[in-house]
DNA sequence: CACTTTACAGACAAGTCTGTCTGGTTACTT
DNA sequence: AAGTAACCAGACAGACTTGTCTGTAAAGTG
């Protein structure tokens, strides 16, 4: 059980920090001091903390899309596919003391000209909202009801993660997720006719 | 037009800061420089930085309360009570730069020993629950199905707030507009049942 | 062995942050 | 006219911020 390199302890401790109190609230020293390394080493991997936010967001938007893939490659049905990835929300949050999307939570706090983080942010929500887009779809069978059906689900989504931040309660993704399944059965229901 | 008094005009300047930007990235100095007044005024009528967020907030929620009263006080059906408000979001968000909601932002920064922020969000967070659970209810006659109707198109506001914020786009909100109408047609067709 | 990469410790710059304090000025009220 | 409350300018403290720089030590590679 080695202790990684420094560039892979700086993330992971930057990744910790970040999403328990948010980038703006974590300075470069107390990273560096966490990652136990020097702050020339920080400096020699990434050139701003900026960057780092970069890389963490870009490695939080790997491990989701793998997620979603993996979701997506089970032989579940469309609306069971839907209903595990709001039963994983609600574990996701519940493990993590409800701090919510790392995205939503960076975009409210850099300002307009990090044109990089911005990017990436949007780039995040279209890759997310795809994902309902190609489940609902599927589901209902027309692609103009599927737009409208995974927008629904997109946002009832993104709803319930904020508030179970705002709130640090459960109950929105448990609502979410039901209205969810109640959606999906009324969906499917008039997609046979 | 004289100009109105330093605490006035503490408060309008920071509310203005506080939204365009978020409480954390918005310093003590620049709100007193801006709204021209002195260090020691600003500590004359706020004990600290975070009292006077907590008066913004406070404000924030008087003025939405208002809001909300004034929609519930017209003879408009509960349908298009909701649909007013849906639609009064968009205009707000696009007034305001897709700076969603000062409730979110805010708890999205403030750490956990910030007690009475905290409480703030809760209470309006209710209060904007509540709200669409008294439309929701009146629409569709039965309380059980009230809740349920009316935790949804709270869920699709908060998602539509939050994703226009990420995305600098308004079409969340219309989505959620649509989404919303279409769930009041079918469930008050369900009611009269 | 020599060379290069990686990492370390930490001083330092130049600026920011919140909050306190001193002292002086304006304006209203009695 | 005296007194009081509001206001203002700004120095100051003490801690924090990101980022640079110097110099050293260890580890892997030819």
């Amino acid at each position: 059980m080695k202790k990684p390199n420094a560039k892979q302890r700086i993330l992971d401790t930057a990744a910790q920090l970040f999403h328990e109190r948010g980038y703006s609230e974590v300075g470069v020293n107390e990273i560096i001091e966490k990652a136990e390394t020097a702050k020339a080493t920080f400096y020699q991997h990434f050139p701003s903390k900026e960057s780092l936010c970069g890389a963490w967001l870009q490695w939080v938007h790997q491990r989701s899309e793998t997620h979603r893939s993996d979701i997506l490659g089970t032989s579940e049905s469309a609306a069971e596919k839907i209903d595990h990835y709001f039963q994983d929300l609600g574990m996701f949050l519940t493990k993590s003391d409800f701090r919510g999307c790392p995205y939503s939570n960076t975009g409210a706090v850099i300002d307009e000209d990090c044109a990089c983080l911005r990017k990436q942010i949007e780039e995040h929500k279209a890759s997310l909202r795809d994902f309902f887009l190609r489940l609902a779809t599927e589901l209902v069978g027309s692609p103009e009801r599927g737009r409208e059906v995974g927008d629904m689900l997109f946002l009832l989504y993104s709803g319930a993660t904020i508030e179970a931040q705002n709130l640090r309660q459960l109950w929105p993704v448990e609502a979410a997720r039901k209205s969810a399944r109640e959606i999906c059965e009324r969906e499917s229901a008039a997609a046979v006719t």
